[in-house]
DNA sequence: CCCATTCCTGAATACTACTTCCAGAGTCAC
DNA sequence: GTGACTCTGGAAGTAGTATTCAGGAATGGG
């Protein structure tokens, strides 16, 4: 299912047991633990048998710790590889770090984010929700708070290709909305835990007037996703939470970007045509550059 | 020793005998293959014997042939990501492109913007943007469309730290607040091509009413730059404009969470704290998690 | 040309690491 | 409390890896 090893392990970590868990703490922690160790010492570290890592290596969906730990030298190298385009060789941010660390820091992680939930999404799914919404009449979003954000973004872009799309921060418009939905319409719930009560109301709502729904989330088991149709997991990694809200958002921005090029792309939407516009507009300021600002009034671009 | 295990035995070739040196042509070929095949599937493969396979690892200087499989593995890998990126850095999203081709290229373009954000940083810039908050009374920010998103999420951001900002949807709104700023206030205005009028007449408001300005905009050269005592400069590539609108705002967001981290850093916040307790709530949450279905009456997930 | 030395090689052996099985402990529902 | 179930680690079994060793080829000296 998904591809990175290390996402897996921690999407799994709630259907695991307490021993299993432990295992997958200790590893998501320090990856390189089961590169370096052969199977009895990961078991003694972890304070368990080798019965249990072993098991734990089948519950992700390896034939054994042998597979399991190939996939994860593979994981690590790649990540580290990333890690070296930004000149890092450690990735938490430290209070002493300079203006220069903590930037390439910030930026590497949310590359990271955006490059694990690529490799974990579910293009099938996605394209079932694209459908969806292509075939559909109203698109009806919620999020509240970061993720409120996402929801904009996503309702804005669907608008200007002349979708219709509602999204509110107002809870109870945002449930008002939802009451009204049709079978034709589609509903999409954000919420990077999957625990928000406002989005996952307003999405039982929807389910329940009939919209096909759908969940933006982090969390694959969440409450949000189980009222979804459709899951869209986005897959950035919590375990140096001192970033998580930074990187989750990215990740939701991304995945809700990979659906908007898809759907103008279903839709045979010219893109091109408006954002080339835009483009030009910009050209032939720059050249005549500084005194555009003077000639504000009406000169404005479609975007901004 | 050579870095990668790979170039290592090709520079090895010639001091090997010639069985060791069929296993490492072999391995050459295909690096695949080790990582696929048991020491003694390999042997078979090249046509010798396991232990002169064992014997070409230890000549590599590997401990046996578990080390060496595992360092083929991280290569392999990360030869793969290498190629990945550079088989998207040149292409543009074509109409017929898979759901992951489309999805590849949306990410790279996205990571690019990014990387290109970060090298084009001047972080004394940055530095001084963030003495002058942190020595500062209040945050104004500017920002509409797409830029408005921005704007919103630093005011989120900064809130949540207990910095006073504000950011407005309505121009009016904004432009009343900028009138009212003093000498001691910062005021942010973001529009990625730097010609937004609204943002530009909002800023030059503060700016008149004596607050320190910044712009967040992709064109040092526009009007909105022209405002601001300090100016960040995101680098999202306008060439493959089809991906622009995406890009420049992912760079915005990149950017803000720069300023965001370093600020927190500044002041010695405790960032981990509130995040962190996020996190444990979500963590409960999934130890009963498994059957939070069953509580949740009408619960069913399609996937899974 | 023959013998001695050296190096190379793979079969056999020894060993390690991994997988699988199983029974006991614990947990939950009734 | 009892039965059904899950979780867990010990132990047996097996696959995979390391090492040893002897035969054989190649090289060099007599």
């Amino acid at each position: 299912m998904t591809a990175n090893v290390l996402s897996a392990a921690r999407e799994a970590l709630p259907r695991l047991s307490s021993s299993e868990a432990r295992v997958a703490e200790a590893i998501i922690a320090d990856p390189h633990l089961v590169v370096d160790l052969t199977i009895t010492d990961l078991a003694q570290v972890c304070g368990t048998s080798l019965s249990t890592v072993a098991r734990f290596c089948q519950t992700l969906g390896y034939s054994g710790y042998r597979e399991f730990r190939m996939e994860v030298a593979s994981a690590v190298s790649r990540e580290a590889a990333e890690r070296e385009r930004f000149g890092l060789a450690n990735s938490d941010i430290d209070p002493l770090d300079s203006a220069e660390d903590v930037v390439a820091k910030v930026a590497f992680h949310e590359v990271l984010a955006i490059e694990q939930t690529v490799e974990g999404l579910d293009t099938a799914v996605l394209d079932r929700v694209v459908d969806a919404i292509v075939g559909g009449a109203h698109v009806d979003l919620y999020g509240f708070g970061a993720s409120g954000l996402t929801a904009q973004d996503l309702q804005q872009k669907l608008a200007r290709i002349g979708i219709s799309a509602f999204c509110s921060v107002d809870v109870h418009l945002a449930l008002v909305s939802a009451a009204l939905r049709k079978p034709t319409d589609v509903a999409i719930g954000i919420s990077h835990s999957g625990l928000t009560t406002e989005t996952t109301h307003a999405l039982g709502v929807a389910r329940d007037a009939g919209a096909t729904t759908v969940a933006i989330t982090n969390s694959p088991d969440s409450p949000v996703a189980e009222l979804a149709d459709f899951v869209l997991t986005t897959h950035a990694r919590e375990s140096s939470y001192r970033m998580g809200a930074m990187s989750s958002r990215i990740a939701q921005l991304a995945l809700v970007d990979f659906l908007f090029v898809r759907i103008a792309q279903r839709r045979g939407d010219d893109v091109t045509g408006p954002l080339q516009r835009t483009f030009e507009v910009t050209k032939t300021h720059r050249i005549n550059g500084r005194r555009a600002g003077d000639r504000r009034a009406n000169g404005d671009s479609p975007r901004e």
